[in-house]
DNA sequence: CAGCATCCCTGAAGATACTG
DNA sequence: CAGTATCTTCAGGGATGCTG
């Protein structure tokens, strides 16, 4: 396992990366944003399907199952009719909530100079 | 803007969310996997192609030029024959080396959590 | 209410060939 | 060597309709 970094933590690099297994399993559209609501409260299927703003109920059922499938979410039927359902995240992606946050103070940070060296980029080329 | 998280920092969640627009930029298949390599070391485009197995050519442009554009990756042209291109991160991308360590440093630490999680709710439905 | 089944479409990514 | 150009494929995702 090749390894970098010359001060600090190093990062895995090769053929089984964990970075890239992490953001294979929530670096699609919606995953994060599940992820980030369930870390406030717990939710029912449709409190997420109102407050995602456009999802469609399809992706938003893909994305649940996908999350609780890897232990990240947990997912409680109540036998009532009509049925209810929450989702809540588990311990572990509890867990999962702290990098998530280190990656959104990075944004946060440093989105406009993101910003700003796309203006200067296409404003010198096009 | 709505916000997150009992204790700690909260997550910003909403329309404009920092944590999505990372994703959207360094989210893809290869972005993540170059500025690690970047981290290690300054790499022409041939090391890059050689380093990150199963990437094309076109990909490798592709995703370069982004981050190039997004001004994480500086790109250093020399006006030689043959001609050779040194990538290398820019200061603003090393700064993302922290929480993508963050990420890595989940993600070796629960990916057997999580395949366990799997092989658990595989076995149980299918 | 929650969610599956079906159809469709687009954009990301691969393969291949060519160039300064 | 370091790209560009073109064609093609495929999976992610949207829309809609139906059901326990």
């Amino acid at each position: 396992m090749r390894e970098v970094g010359a001060r600090g933590p190093a990062i895995s690099v090769d053929d089984d990366c964990p970075v890239r297994e992490v953001l294979d399993r929530v670096g699609d559209k919606w995953s994060v944003l599940i992820v980030v609501l369930l870390g406030q409260r717990t939710h029912r299927f449709g409190e997420l399907h109102r407050a995602i703003d456009g999802i469609s109920q399809r992706m938003l059922t893909l994305t649940l199952s996908r999350l609780v499938r890897d232990g990240l979410v947990c997912r409680t039927a109540h036998p009532t009719v009509p049925p209810r359902v929450d989702y809540s995240l588990t311990d572990l992606g509890r867990t999962l909530l702290v990098p998530l946050r280190a990656l959104d103070a990075w944004a946060v940070a440093h989105r406009d100079d993101i910003r700003a060296a796309r203006a200067r980029h296409d404003a010198a080329a096009g």
